[in-house]
Formats: structure tokens, sequence, C-alpha cells
DNA sequence: TTTTGAGTTGTTCGA
DNA sequence: GTCGAACAACTCAAA
């Protein structure tokens, strides 16, 4: 009887697998995730999520999960010639790391005569299929997505049944890191749920609920889509032609509009994808590490930018809508370089992934693809008061401001800050003029909208 | 080939 | 308080 391996990476689940369907269909498989040295990048909360996941996993193959830690170059090839398997399944990866890392691992099993067969991918559209009609890829959203559905998916498969092959050596499961943070659950069983828990409520008022940080009324599972414990087959299968349905859609579509840029152009991960942009100036001294401190602490004295970055450190995670906020007063308000506030984002986010996060930083830039017009900064108080009108978001996670009432959108205006919470680190209306007259230098441009003497 | 309309997420000003 | 206009310039894609 034949067997192979089944190499887990972002894909940590059993159900709608295409490489795990083409490996149980050449017998035995072996389940085998690699501790990867390079996971060090990803933040304790990341890794503590994974190692959730990862129990899940073992759990879910009957304990066969065989766990490896090491350079995946040297250690599946090693796996692979010890238990002689001739081939290895994965599930394919766009990503620049994902894309060098597997090329290493198919030479290397190549010069022992085996391979690496990539069966499938994160998405529901492959990166890189998506195209014009002259071939050339999408440089804009609306358009590849409409392109993206007119290409449309297949159906979610079952799992397969299948013999896991036991009795191969692991390494032990991987540690969770401890964290402080307040993370959810991982895996397959309990991304299905959350799945199901949100099918069953918040997405039917999905188009205007998921502006609402008080009321909080996103999928979350975002997570679960980073490490494939759910494909977005599994999710697009559920939608129909409402307006809320067609909203999410069109996130998911945000997620692969990003992937395929990002296949497309490995180098923008961290440089502006706009080139003109880099004539920007931005802050990076001494300074500008102070500015970047009493962002990431969330002591900046905007309320809704605070409660933001401490939502993020108490759980990991942070609402859209708040992650656009925080993100234009690093940009826009403190004039640090994006790739800082990305960085950050990435060392602390649960669902962390590299593309869906820098394209969103480089939007918020604008820098990136699509990028959000030189004059819309967002206003942290309008913003506040518009999205978290009662100010219950900012008393959840800002508790020296839950006995203020009315004013806990500007706490300081007109007296002194509450006990405890800083004044305003910047005045946003000087801001955002230094802000326009930074992409005014780089534009050419002379004017500057939203000021009476500009006109 | 040329033209034309549109483009995630906003803010400010003045009527 | 509400509402429309203005805020650039360019790319893309369909007509």
């Amino acid at each position: 009887m034949s067997r192979s391996i089944l190499w887990f990476r972002r894909d940590l689940r059993l159900d709608d697998h295409p490489a795990l369907i083409a490996a149980a269909a050449s017998g035995d498989v072996v389940p085998l995730f690699v501790v990867d040295p390079a996971f060090a990048d990803a933040g304790p909360a990341r890794l503590a999520f994974l190692a959730g996941c990862l129990r899940e996993l073992h759990r879910a193959t009957r304990n066969a999960l065989v766990i490896r830690a090491g350079d995946p170059s040297a250690v599946v090839p090693a796996l692979a010639a010890e238990i002689g398997v001739d081939t290895v399944f994965a599930t394919e990866d766009f990503g620049p790391y994902g894309r060098r890392r597997d090329a290493a691992v198919s030479e290397a099993l190549a010069a022992a005569h085996r391979r690496l067969e990539l069966v499938g991918s994160p998405y529901a559209v492959t990166p890189g299929t998506v195209t014009r009609d002259n071939g050339q890829p999408y440089a804009v959203f609306t358009p590849f997505s409409r392109a993206w559905r007119a290409i449309g998916w297949d159906e979610p498969a079952d799992g397969p049944r299948l013999r896991w092959a036991h009795g191969v050596d692991s390494d032990p499961l991987p540690e969770a890191p401890g964290v402080d943070a307040e993370l959810p659950p991982g895996g397959e069983r309990a991304a299905q749920d959350r799945l199901h828990a949100f099918l069953d409520t918040d997405l039917a008022t999905y188009d205007v609920g998921r502006d609402r940080p008080d009321l909080d009324e996103t999928s979350h599972l975002s997570p679960y889509l980073r490490w494939g414990c759910l494909h977005p087959r599994q999710i697009l299968t559920h939608l129909g032609r409402s307006r809320a349905h067609d909203r999410f859609r069109a996130e998911l579509a945000w997620r692969e509009f990003y992937a395929d840029v990002l296949f497309r152009q490995p180098r923008s991960a961290w440089w502006n994808l706009d080139d003109r942009m880099d004539a920007m100036e931005v802050d990076t001294g001494a300074p500008a590490k102070d500015r970047m401190a009493s962002w990431s602490a969330g002591q900046t004295g905007f309320p809704i930018v605070d409660a933001g970055m401490r939502q993020l450190h108490a759980t990991g995670w942070m609402h859209n809508r708040v992650r656009m906020v925080t993100a234009s007063f690093l940009v826009k308000d403190l004039h640090l370089p994006w790739q800082w506030g990305a960085r950050h984002f990435l060392a602390h986010l649960v669902d962390g992934d590299l593309a869906s996060n820098n394209h969103g930083w480089q939007w918020v830039a604008g820098t990136g693809t699509d990028a959000a017009p030189y004059f819309r900064i967002f206003n942290p108080l309008t913003q506040s008061q518009r999205f978290d009108p009662e100010g219950d978001y900012i008393r959840r996670w800002v508790p020296e401001l839950t006995g203020v009432g009315d004013d806990i959108h500007a706490p300081s205006a007109g007296k002194g800050p509450p006990l405890g919470y800083p004044a305003p680190m910047v005045e946003h209306a000087t801001e955002r003029e230094e802000a326009l007259r930074r992409y005014a230098r780089v534009t050419g441009r002379t004017t500057t909208p939203g000021t009476a003497s500009s006109r």
C-alpha cells in the first residue's frame, strides 16, 4: 500500500481540502506540520492561535499529526526519506516567502527523485488567474471583483475517506506562547461554529452593522481564513443576492484582490506600490519613534484611536472600521511610515495576513492600488461620533473614560483630561493641513482642500 | 481608436 | 441642523 505526506500550512482543516483529497486517492496519508523558524515573525498572539489550531488538527487526525521543527527544505525531504514516501502533497502558497520556501523544498525533494505536488489554493479564485481582456492584471478593485465573480468557484467538497498513517516519530505539539490577550478558539470546528453563528445572526444586516465597532457585528472569521481552518468557498456557498450578502462577498473579494496583487508584485509587501509616493516626506527620527510608542500603547489622547489599539493588545483583533481610523491617524496625523504601522499590526493581529494587512495600509497611506484620494483624511472625532455614537466601544477598552458622559469622544475639550487619560498628543486640524502640504509637495499641486483660504 | 464614466470605507465649507 | 459642492489627477474598462 502506497502512502504520501500531506504537508499542512495555511489549510488547517480536513473538509473541502483538494490537496488532502489528492493525497487520500494515493493511499495512506501522513499528516505533517513543520514548525518553521520563520514563524518567529508572526508574533505571540498568532502563534498561540496556531497552537490551538494544531491541537485540534491533531485530534481530528486521530493523533496522527506529525510535527517537525526546522527549515522545511531540510525537514520535509528528511521525513520523506525516513518513511519512504515519494510524493508530498500541499496546498499552493502564493505569498513571497511561501513561494521561495516551496521552490527550495521542491528542489530538495527532486534531488532524491521525489516531488512536491501543489493542489488547490487558499482562495476561491487562484491568484494570477483574474486578468483583463488584454491579459494584464486588474489594478482597481471594482473591475477585478466583477471578473472574479464571473470566473466563479467550485462548491465545497466533502472531506475524503482516508486512513491516517500512525507510528511516525513526531516532535511535540508547539506550546502556545504565553499571551495576555484573550484569543478565539482555534481549529476547524471552532471555525464552523463561528461561521454558522454569523450566518444565523449578523450576516443579514452586515451592510450596515459592519461599520459599528460598538455593536461588533462583523464575522470574526479572519483568523480562521488566515490559517485555512475555513476555505472561502465554504462561506461563499451560503451567500445569496441580498445587499448584505453582496457586501460580505465583496469583503472576501478584497482578500482575493490583495492576494492577487501581492502574487503579481511581491515587492509591494513592504514597498510603495505607487513608487511616485517614495518622494513623500515621512518622519523617522527620535520624536517619530516617541509618537509611534504613544500610538501603539493606546495613549494618543484620541479615545477612538486608543480604544482600537488597546482592543488589539487585549484580544489580538481590532474592528475593521477602527483599523482604518488608527491607521489613518498614524499616517496622516503622526506622519509616520505606513510600514511601521503594518509591522505593528502584523506582530499583534491574530488574523495578520501580509497581503490584506499591508495593502490595506497602503490604501490608507495613498500609496497602493485603488489608493484613497489624497484628501480623504479621517477625522478621529467625526468617525468616533458616527460609528460609536454612545461611546460604548470606547468605554469598553479605555477604562479611564468609563465615567465620562457625552463628551467621551473628545474628553479634554474645554477642560483638562480625565484622571489618568492623556491630553490629545496633536491637534488634528493642524496635522491634517501638514499631511495635505506633504501630499501637495509630491504631486506638485499648490492648493489644498477644505480651507477657505485656499479657495 | 477614441471617448467617457467611474473609482470601498471622507471632510469641510457655505448656503 | 442639513445638504450639495468641492477637493486632483489618473487609470481602467466598457462603449
